[in-house]
DNA sequence: TACAGTTGTTTGCGTACTCAATAGTACACG
DNA sequence: CGTGTACTATTGAGTACGCAAACAACTGTA
C-alpha cells in the first residue's frame, strides 16, 4: 500500500495527468484572465459563440451546444442567460418541435467574437510557444486529441 | 479579422490548447467521480494529502499547500476544514512564528491516502493506456512538464 | 384518443472555488 | 520601544458549475 505512494511519483501516467492538470490550470487561468479583461468574455463564452459562429446559420440546439462546450444542459441555460443579456445570442424557436429552443448568433455576437478571437488566439500562441517549440505543440496536440471527448450529432429542424 | 476564425481551426497551438482543455476536463469528470464514489474524497482533497505526506514529518504550512495546489489562501483554508472535520489532517502551530498554523496528516489521514493511492494510480492508469501507448504517456508528461507550474519554496520552522 | 415513456429546458440548491477585506503576528527601522 | 510594512489565515460576497426535480412537448402503442 505505502508502497504505491512512493511509486506514484515515478509512474509514468501519473506523472502525465499530474503534469496535464497544472497546465491546464496555469494556462487556463492565464487566457481566462487575457480574455476577460480585454473584452468581457469568460472562456465559456468565448467557445460557446465560437462553436456557434461554426454551425450552420449561426444556429444550435442548446442540447448541441451543451456537448461541444461539455457543460451540461443547466450550465448552457445559465450561459447563454448573460449571452442573451449582453445581446451576443438570441433565442429562435424550432417550427417542428416546440420543445427545443435555438442559441443563434447575433451581428453583434459575431462581430465580439471576431474582436475577441485575433487577441484570444494571440494569447494562446504567445503562451504556448514561450515554453514549447513547433514540434512539441503538434504532438500534444494529436497525442491528446486520442483521449475521449463528447460525440456531437446534429439533425436540424428549420427554425421559425 | 473573420480570417482569424477560419484560421483558427488550424492553427497548431489552438489545436493543442482546445484538446488540452477537452483532455482535462474528460479525465477529470472520471477520475473525480471514481474516487469521490470509492473514498469520498475529491480531487483536491486526495491531492492534499498526497502532498502532505510527501512533506516532512507529513506537515506543510497552509500557504505552501496552498501553492502545491495551486488554490488561494482562502481555498485551503475551506478545503482544510473537510479534512479536519473528517480527521484526515489537524492543526499544529509553529513555535517560532504564530501566524502560521501547519496542516498536520493524522495517522487516519495516512491511512486513508493509502487506501485511495491504489485505486486512484490504477483509475488513472486504465483512463491514460487505454487510449494512448506507453510512449505517448511519457511524451505528453515530458512537453506539459515545460509548461510554466507554480514555484515551491519553504523554510520550516520547529512545531510546536 | 389515451396513456406511458423520452427528450429539451428551466429552476432550486449545494459545492468549490476566487477576490477583497480583516485581524493577528513578525520584523526592520527610527 | 513604537510604528510601518509584510505576511498568514480567516471571513463574507460573488461566480460558475453540477445534480435532481419539475415541466412541457414529443413519440410510440394500442
Amino acid at each position: 500500500m505505502a508502497q504505491v505512494l512512493t511509486e506514484q511519483a515515478t509512474e509514468p501516467a501519473v506523472r502525465a495527468w499530474t503534469r496535464l492538470l497544472r497546465a491546464y490550470v496555469s494556462t487556463t487561468r492565464s487566457l481566462s484572465a487575457e480574455l476577460l479583461e480585454g473584452h468581457g468574455l469568460t472562456l465559456n463564452d468565448y467557445e460557446a459563440l465560437l462553436v456557434l459562429s461554426r454551425a450552420e446559420e449561426g444556429r444550435l440546439k442548446r442540447v448541441e451546444l451543451a456537448r461541444s462546450l461539455m457543460l451540461t444542459p443547466s450550465g448552457i441555460t445559465r450561459l447563454l442567460e448573460g449571452l442573451e443579456d449582453a445581446g451576443l445570442v438570441e433565442r429562435a424557436s424550432c417550427k417542428t418541435d416546440l420543445r427545443v429552443t435555438y442559441a443563434q448568433l447575433t451581428d453583434a455576437g459575431r462581430e465580439k467574437l471576431e474582436a475577441a478571437a485575433s487577441d484570444h488566439v494571440a494569447s494562446i500562441r504567445a503562451l504556448l510557444e514561450q515554453h514549447l517549440v513547433h514540434d512539441e505543440i503538434d504532438a500534444i496536440a494529436e497525442i491528446l486529441g486520442k483521449l475521449p471527448a463528447v460525440a456531437e450529432g446534429d439533425e436540424s429542424c428549420s427554425p421559425g
